[in-house]
RNA sequence: GCUGUUGUAGCUCAGUCGGUAGAGCAUCGCAUUCGUAAUGCGAGGGUCGGAGGUUCGAAUCCUCUCAACAGCACCA
């Protein structure tokens, strides 16, 4: 079962205890065996032990002085183990049930836990019943996890004897320093790195299998398709239901339920990945523009708009024609038949014409119109463009992956000494405007070459160096994405989670020192000579789409103020008011507020509610008292008595202060 | 694009064993003029995603196809 080495077994093991405490061991020592010593009701707790800040079994050696902390069922750690214990307690439910299927790979992931399986038949959400039954008899059963050490020709044999190829393959590529361990549960074995809870009687009952997806084997589409079961396991089940019900309400906040609910906008078929965007949506939009629109010129960008069809030559050029045609909408440039039943062009089209997918070799034409001194840069240059790209049939999701897309484009044309400082000033204009509209989760992540890119490795170098020393200046902590960059340059990525945890990149700034040359960008430096500029790309929104998109779900569709599609409904209470109201809502519209007036036949409580659930912002109520006093009712959305700012469900202004008031509310943050 | 699931009224969803489609909300009409989260009564509204097939008969069974959803791959 175990292997102790025989090094060494005369000298005791120091444990340090996390309380700073020391103890000595005569070796062997287990983790167990610490927890034993400290109390016999830690020892009946433990689930495993952290051995210098990583996770070992409770039964393994500690053959080295070092800290050990015992992991309990309170340990956050324990999720760890619970869930990929839960995924082996999976995996063998399945082979159980199902005979003949492999396994492969089995980690524990955010909330959960999933298993990727070989089998010619995919699994469905009908088999999940049975699974979980299998998985409970398996828990019931509370067979220890044991360890044991193979000898790696030995388990390549012995896994391609039983059929189980992945786990052969894993073992092949596994290096050849590691240990290869197989972790036992009664008669079910699986190649494992571990570590495990004692048993698996630990796992609990707290996990629910969620859904089924095809994965492709080790990420790549080129390898054979499996099926993974995803599943959820916590601790006990007042977490399980918690998340559950985080699900649930997690739905609720989808944008593109609320696209629907709040009028903002449709998708239909025959405009895939495209937005309609209603009356109400493109409110948002145009407070979205204006904001990113002033910001630009605060932060000294010009804004141009260049052409939507360029021919293919242009993108030939760019180099997008061999690297990114897959992406691209080709249109032939030939007059199509009009005759019924006609072949659509009378001949083989030769010229093509497509749509742009990209600004940026836009602005390197109107950057290499007339001569550029060193003394013009940076030149910083915007347009809100619109982009298409053929994205994959289920690559499309709501607002967040489309096909049409208008971006807060700009590039900006600088000298290679000028790159840290316009990252930093880029990243100010990027705080400024995430913390107006409120998102504060914001992960930045460095992408670096990927396969198929333009330019020398040595410009790659350059540019992913510079980009990795300016954020590091900055002190932002941020991870690495290797091969993730865009085919011309490495990119900042700056990534947004939606309403269920899902990590979407809105803002980037991607360094490029390869299109510039590529299409003949050139400005005359101070030696007199033609240098190429570097090309900084780089979107705060990233797309308007994807980031109202973000919005919508960030706040749940209760906007403030000043985004909210209709900031007030001005609500009658009787047609006595009808007057008034409707001078209310010419006065407000006057103020450039988006007002809305209800002067239906309806009971208030009818039109408060209605108002309520369209989550407009504020409702001012106007009846007879009103009209004669010339006052409004002011209810605040979600407003209820709060003790602490006595603010009450309502507030009785006159109409000029209530109309200054909400001037005042419903500016954009400066 | 790949794997799986789903597709019935504007929205949310029922529809049993194959016998020819139903509810709530919304809409429209009439009545009601009301003080902070649903006033009452009545009416209209569907090629059951599309095409083909099996059958005396298909929303229901079969084949193909389209789209959406979840995940994978790909990417703002």
């Amino acid at each position: 079962m175990k292997t102790a080495a025989k090094d060494d077994a005369a000298k005791p093991v120091t444990i340090t205890l996390p309380d700073g405490k020391t103890l000595s061991f005569a070796r062997p020592v287990t983790g167990l065996a610490v927890a034993e010593k400290i109390g016999p009701g830690l020892a009946k707790a433990a689930l495993a032990v952290k051995m210098d800040g990583e996770l070992i079994d409770l039964m393994r050696e500690i053959k080295k002085d070092s800290t050990v902390a015992i992991v309990t069922r309170k340990d956050p750690d324990a999720l760890e183990l619970i869930r990929h214990d839960a995924a082996h307690v999976m995996a063998e439910a399945v082979q159980e049930l199902f005979p003949g299927t492999q396994v492969t790979i089995g980690p524990s992931i955010e909330n959960g836990f999933y298993y990727d399986f070989a089998r010619e038949q995919p699994f469905t959400t009908e088999d999940f019943e049975k699974i979980e039954k299998k998985m409970r008899e398996i828990i019931a059963r509370n067979e220890p996890f044991t360890r044991e050490v193979w000898n790696r020709n030995e388990a390549i044999r012995h896994f391609k004897e039983i059929g189980e190829d992945y786990k052969a393959e894993i073992i092949s590529d596994l290096p050849e320093t590691e240990e290869i361990s197989v972790y036992r549960q009664g008669k079910w074995y699986d190649l494992c790195r571990g570590p495990h809870l004692p048993s698996t009687g630990h796992v609990g009952s707290a996990f629910k299998l969620m859904k089924v997806a095809g994965a492709y084997w080790r990420g790549s589409s080129d390898n054979a398709m499996l099926t993974r079961i995803y599943a959820t396991a916590w601790r006990d089940q007042k977490e399980l239901d918690a998340y559950l019900r985080m699900l649930e309400e997690a739905e609720k906040r989808d944008h593109r339920k609320l696209g629907r609910e709040m009028d903002l906008f449709h998708l239909q078929e025959e405009a895939q990945g495209s937005v309609f965007w209603h009356d109400k949506g493109f409110r948002i939009w145009k407070v979205m523009e204006k904001y990113i629109r002033a910001a630009q010129e605060k932060f000294g960008y010009i804004e141009v708009k260049t052409p939507q069809l360029m021919h293919s030559k242009f993108w030939e050029a760019s180099g997008h024609w061999s690297k990114y045609r897959e992406n691209m909408f080709v249109v032939p440039d030939v007059v199509p038949n009009t005759e019924e039943g006609a072949k659509l062009f009378k001949e083989e089209p030769k010229e093509f014409l497509a749509l742009k997918p990209m600004n940026c070799p836009g602005h390197i034409q109107i950057f290499k119109q007339g001569i550029k001194s060193y003394r013009d840069l940076p030149i910083r240059m915007a347009e809100f463009g619109c982009c298409h790209r053929n994205e994959a049939h289920g690559a499309l999701h709501g607002l967040m992956r489309v096909r049409q897309m208008t971006q807060d484009d700009a590039h900006i044309f600088c000298r290679e000494d000028q790159i840290l400082d316009e990252t930093t000033r880029f990243i100010d204009m990027f705080v400024q405007t995430y913390k107006d509209y409120g998102f504060e989760d914001v992960s930045l992540k460095i992408a670096t070459r990927p396969a198929l890119r333009a330019g020398t490795d040595a410009t790659w170098d350059k540019a992913e160096k510079a980009l990795i020393n300016a954020v590091e200046s900055l002190q932002r902590a941020y991870t690495l994405a290797p091969g993730d960059g865009a085919f011309y340059g490495p990119k900042l990525e700056f990534h947004v989670r939606d309403a269920i945890g899902r990590s979407w990149q809105c803002a980037t700034l991607q360094v490029d020192f390869v299109l510039p040359e590529r299409l003949d960008a050139t400005y005359i430096g101070e030696d007199g000579q033609k240098h190429f500029p570097v090309m900084l790309h780089r979107a705060v929104y990233g797309s308007f789409e994807r980031f109202l998109g973000m919005l919508i779900e960030a706040y749940a569709g209760k906007f403030p103020l000043w985004l909210a599609p209709v900031q007030t409904v001005v609500a009658t209470i009787t047609n006595d008011a009808d007057d008034y109201a409707q001078e209310v809502v010419s006065d407000l519209k006057k103020a450039g507020i988006r007002a809305e007036l209800d002067i239906r036949n309806e009971k208030i409580n009818y039109k408060i509610r209605e108002h309520s659930l369209a989550k407009t912002p504020e409702i001012w109520v106007v009846g007879k008292r009103e009209a004669e006093e010339r006052t409004v009712a002011i209810r605040r959305l979600g407003g209820v008595s709060d003790a602490n700012t006595n603010v009450d469900k309502q507030e009785i202004l006159a109409l000029d202060a209530a109309i200054n008031k909400i001037i005042t509310e419903s500016a954009p943050p400066a």
